[in-house]
RNA sequence: CGGGGCGUAGCGCAGCCCGGUUAGCGCGCCUGCUUCGGGAGCAGGAGGUCGGGAGUUCAAAUCUCCCCGCCCCGACCA
């Protein structure tokens, strides 16, 4: 079985080899490619059909555009290009032609296919979807458009890391149009919180919603807001963006409608994404040195039964309860899995479970038989006890509420034990030169300022929370007078 | 693109410095028996163009050169 590097030794490997271990996703033929493996895309799976949703209740439809963009829309919007241009892949042939290269037989574009005007495969679909927008809008009374798109990117990264960063990722992306800057800005405020809540709510991923600065801004933006998390190692971690873009894409595709008093106008935009990163972001915050930690609610097994038995007859009669067991609890509870196999002893199977991260086990030997009751074991804390049939149905439930609760508050316990209030530049350098964390700083505002301090730490404002102290102070760095505070951290 | 490391069975590695029968080890895999309440034991078995190419040599996993790929640290970037 695959050992996993313990957390203090090497967090990065242990990343790494909790994601071997638990089956999520492994390494392609294709450079900064994975293949998510079953165990992996059932959350990923569980995540979309959560969002998706949420989406739909309030009030959005799911579209699909296409993977390739012609080169010219790219340009369009200048920041965009700006920000997009160094990582993009391109199609410039739609042929292949056999060819023998010293005696070997191969193949090469076909020089005949070459495309008049090249494709960029999507880094995002700002720019395909508002062209296709601009047919769409003529009137107030088209307004707002409220579209969401899961799909996959590309964005040719030079460092690649399994979900945290990969040339290709999934993700959905959220593309409105409305009639006023307001309703464009409480759209973007809209998909923040519901990005908040989900981290919150059901990833047990305590977060930090603000304003992104300047420097930091989406390509294209008018504002960027995030959800920033802290990682187990204290690096943060931008859970989530949603953009307020402005009138920006409106005017570079212009698309413009008609108000009630006849007035042509550029329409608002915003765009929101979440993508595949946040299983990393889930990875990181609660697993441990045993594996894989799923809070209950996006766990795509809940629970496991393990039968226990020593012959044939004990075995017939033990499956048949756990199948009864399980079959009464999956109303209930969601997926229950019984894990019947032979060959494996109830050792290798706890262990195998326990690395995948099911939330709870339950074992279920001759003796509990017996006794009418099951063995019932947290992943977590490994909290063990037996819990009779009868109770069962209730018994489950509120262990995993406990559970999701217990992730929850543990990951904002770490957080909190590794946030400070940060006056003075050099202790701001000795937080960085030792464990690191999130740091609540005064800052002047100055983008140069918030880079010189990144090129001198590599540590960056991950955003200005809505929540913060307004108190006026000095900048930690530069010591000009500040507003409030911002917060601070190395980043992934 | 700069610095470092590594390519030997599905996975992890030894062997290389100092060339020499049939290339080993652990895990996993297959078969059988005994096991089964925290990663079982025994017996038998399958599995390799030693990353690719060229060279040196009677002889290359081992020495030389070139190429390819991967990982880590930077630069870059959600």
């Amino acid at each position: 079985m695959a050992g996993i590097t313990k957390r203090s030794e090497d967090y990065s490997r242990w990343y790494q080899d909790v994601i071997q271990a638990a089956e999520l996703a492994e390494n392609s033929p294709v450079r900064g490619c994975m293949v998510i493996r079953p165990n992996g895309y059932a959350i990923w799976e569980n995540i979309q059909r959560t969002l998706d949703d949420k989406f739909k209740e309030l009030g959005h439809v799911n579209a699909y555009f296409p993977l390739l963009i012609p080169k010219s829309f790219l340009a369009r919007e200048a920041e965009h290009v700006e920000g997009f241009a160094k990582e993009c892949a391109i199609v410039t042939h739609h042929r292949l032609k056999q060819t023998t290269v010293d005696g070997k037989t191969t193949v090469i574009p076909d020089p005949d296919s070459k495309l008049e005007e090249e494709y960029i495969i999507r880094p995002t679909s700002e720019t395909v979807i508002w062209d296709q927008y601009r047919k769409w809008i003529q009137s107030y009374r088209d307004l707002p458009i409220l579209i969401n798109q899961w799909a996959n990117v590309m964005r040719w990264e030079m460092r690649t890391r399994m979900f945290l960063r990969t040339t290709e990722f999934l993700w959905q992306e959220g593309h409105t149009a409305h009639a006023t800057a307001a309703e464009g800005r409480a759209e973007t405020l809209q998909m923040l919180e519901v990005y908040r809540w989900f981290a919150e709510e059901v990833l047990a991923m305590p977060v930090i919603p603000g304003t992104k600065t300047a420097n930091e801004r989406f390509a294209g933006a008018v504002e960027t807001f995030s959800i920033e998390a802290m990682m187990q190692d204290r690096k943060a971690l931008q859970a989530a963006t949603s953009h307020d873009l402005g009138q920006n894409f409106a005017k570079a595709f212009d698309v413009t409608y008609q108000d009630a008093e006849g007035k042509v106008e550029y329409v608002w935009a915003t765009s929101w994404g979440m993508s595949t990163r946040i299983m990393g972001a889930l990875i990181m915050t609660h697993s441990d040195d045993d594996g894989l930690v799923l809070p209950p609610r996006i766990a795509h097994t809940k629970a496991v039964i393990v039968p226990i038995w020593k012959n044939d007859e004990e075995k017939a009669a033990v499956c048949e309860a756990a199948d009864k067991l399980a079959a009464d609890l999956r109303p209930a509870v969601g997926r229950v899995h019984v894990d019947k196999r032979d060959k494996m002893r109830p050792g290798w199977k706890y262990a195998e479970w326990e690395r995948k991260g099911v939330p709870v086990r339950l074992e279920l030997g001759p003796r509990d038989l017996a006794g009418s009751q099951v063995m019932m074991a947290a992943r977590h804390d490994r909290a063990k006890n037996a819990v009779p049939f009868a109770e069962l149905a209730e018994a489950l439930p509120a262990e995993l509420e406990r559970i999701q609760a217990d992730l929850y508050a543990a990951a904002v316990k770490r957080r909190e034990e590794a946030t400070f209030k940060i006056d003075s530049w050099d202790d701001f350098t000795a937080l960085y030169e030792g464990d690191g964390g999130f740091a609540h700083c005064h800052w002047c505002g100055d983008g140069d300022c918030e880079q010189a301090i990144q090129d001198k730490t590599r540590v960056t404002i991950r955003n200005i929370p809505f929540e913060r102290d307004e108190t006026p102070g000095a900048c930690v760095h530069c010591g000009k007078p500040s507003k409030g505070r911002v917060v601070f951290a190395q980043a992934y």
